[in-house]
DNA sequence: CGGTTGAA
DNA sequence: TTCAACCGG
């Protein structure tokens, strides 16, 4: 879930193909709970092989990685790594959240309601090791790399950016621009339809870049600052100030300056306020990975996704074959230029 | 979510 | 050919 100060921010919507040849340092924990969120059937059932193991995060990596490296994109994933000890607190909400939604979505389902059946079950969604353990497979199978975060994966691929490693960072989230991403793309899928929180209202969703020094010019703040207004109000390492969203907080950043003398104006305290910053300025990373793409095993794809997981030989197949001219016609490129 | 299908 | 409903696993 992240910080909620994406209000700030203006985007620079881009069609995919516009991003052939990046390298896009993906969240990974973050697509693949988008995945387990959304690929479910109309009563709000994840896609599962015949053991019962769902395949959501796999179905979705497959089609959309497809369609990433199709178009000449060339995907990094990050796995978050052990969370800070200050993200106890929402990793429990999290938990009791998932757990109420999974109560809800029995009882709708019992209802037959299938639109608050769908609601709760997108809520109940949970990332579990072996959902980790699958995907990680997969993009080995695809010659896809990834590295594991020492902590917060967005810190992580923010890191590659100024590695020089990666040229995006890609994730719903917008923590990590808190990290220091020079960029970020959300929504980095095919254009599509997408519904919202209301009912039937339907929108085009394209990809949508970030720039954020370009983000801070505009606002007329620092780096430092953009972190003060998170943190007023709220991240996955404090609660915020009740009252305080991100056009508040900017505002109050503005005129106070910095976050001490805000909460100072307000007689109020942050606990472990320190700390927190931390967590965006001093971020923890590695920077013993090594970043390698590699051609797929497209006898292992086979193998892994239906046999042992029930795809269709059919449309593996057809993803395979889009996948090899698409090296093919890299190839071309990389010679030709 | 994204591929497939089938009605218009 | 287009587009929305429906599957997929």
């Amino acid at each position: 879930m992240g910080s909620d100060i994406g209000a700030l921010f203006q985007r620079e919507e881009v069609a995919l193909s516009e991003l052939r040849g990046m390298r896009i340092a993906i969240d990974g924990n973050n697509m693949i709970y988008q995945f387990l969120s959304n690929i479910r059937q109309a009563d709000g059932t994840p896609l599962m092989d015949r053991n019962g193991k769902i395949t959501s995060h796999l179905t979705g990596l497959i089609y959309r990685l497809t369609n990433l490296i199709e178009i000449g994109i060339r995907p990094i994933f990050v796995f978050d790594g052990k969370p800070p000890a200050l993200k106890a607190r929402t990793i429990e909400k999290r938990r009791e959240i998932r757990e109420v939604a999974e109560e809800k979505w029995e009882d709708a389902k019992l209802r037959g309601d299938k639109e608050a059946a769908m609601k709760y079950a997108k809520a109940s969604a949970r990332i579990t090791p072996e959902i980790i353990a699958d995907s990680k497979r997969l993009l080995d199978i695809m010659g896809i790399p990834y590295i594991d975060a020492p902590s917060e994966g967005e810190a992580q691929a923010a890191f590659l950016i100024k590695n020089g490693d990666a040229d995006l960072v890609g994730s719903q989230d917008f923590d990590s621009l808190l990290f220091g991403a020079d960029r970020l793309v959300r929504n980095l899928a095919i254009t599509g339809k997408r519904k919202v929180p209301g009912k039937k209202i339907y929108l085009d969703v394209s990809p949508e870049i970030i720039d954020l020094e370009r983000n801070l010019e505009r606002l007329g703040i620092t780096h430092e600052q953009l972190i003060d207004i998170a943190i007023l109000v709220g991240t996955d390492f404090n609660e915020g100030v009740k009252g305080i969203g991100a056009k508040t907080a900017l505002k109050l950043i503005k005129r106070e300056g910095r976050i001490e003398k805000v909460l100072e104006s307000l007689n109020l305290e942050i606990e472990g306020l320190e700390a927190v910053k931390s967590i965006f300025m001093r971020p923890e990373v590695r920077d013993d990975y090594t970043i390698g793409w590699r051609e797929m095993d497209e006898e292992a794809l086979l193998h892994f996704l239906c046999d042992l997981h029930d795809f269709s030989e059919d449309r593996i197949k057809k993803a395979i074959s889009r996948l090899k001219s698409a090296d093919q016609g890299q190839m071309r490129l990389d010679k030709w230029f």
